[in-house]
DNA sequence: CTCATGACTTTTT
DNA sequence: AAAAAAGCCATGA
């Protein structure tokens, strides 16, 4: 499988956000030095290891969950059983438990 | 190289 | 407030 620099680094960011937190596809792009938010959404979708790489903690830039590879309510499932409130698809307290890199 | 596409975001109706 | 349009850029054909 390949995988292009772009996707690494976005993996490399993300394994920096903890249990419990979550961060953006625009945040990611930004920390990249770049506005490609949706080619993050495509390195997501890639994501050769849904569990050492937590993609299910990036979301919409509004508090919204967005997509995932194995279903939007997987992905509201996994954030839940971290301690993450989700109601009626976006996420309580949001600019709180958003990671800052 | 050019073209279309998408796990998005911001602006304008 | 809600919906539509426009803008964004890496990636694969």
């Amino acid at each position: 499988m390949s995988i292009t620099p772009f996707q690494q680094a976005c993996y490399d960011l993300l394994v920096q956000v903890p249990t419990g937190r979550v961060t953006t596809y625009a945040d990611i792009a930004r920390a990249l030095g770049s506005k490609a938010y949706r080619a993050v959404g495509s390195a997501m979708k890639h994501n050769p290891h849904p569990i050492i790489v937590p993609c299910h903690r990036v979301v919409n830039s509004d508090g919204r969950l967005g997509q995932y590879a194995f279903g939007a309510a997987q992905k509201q499932a996994l954030l839940m059983a971290e301690g993450v409130q989700v109601v009626d698809g976006k996420i309580v307290e949001f600019d709180r438990l958003r990671f800052y890199f």
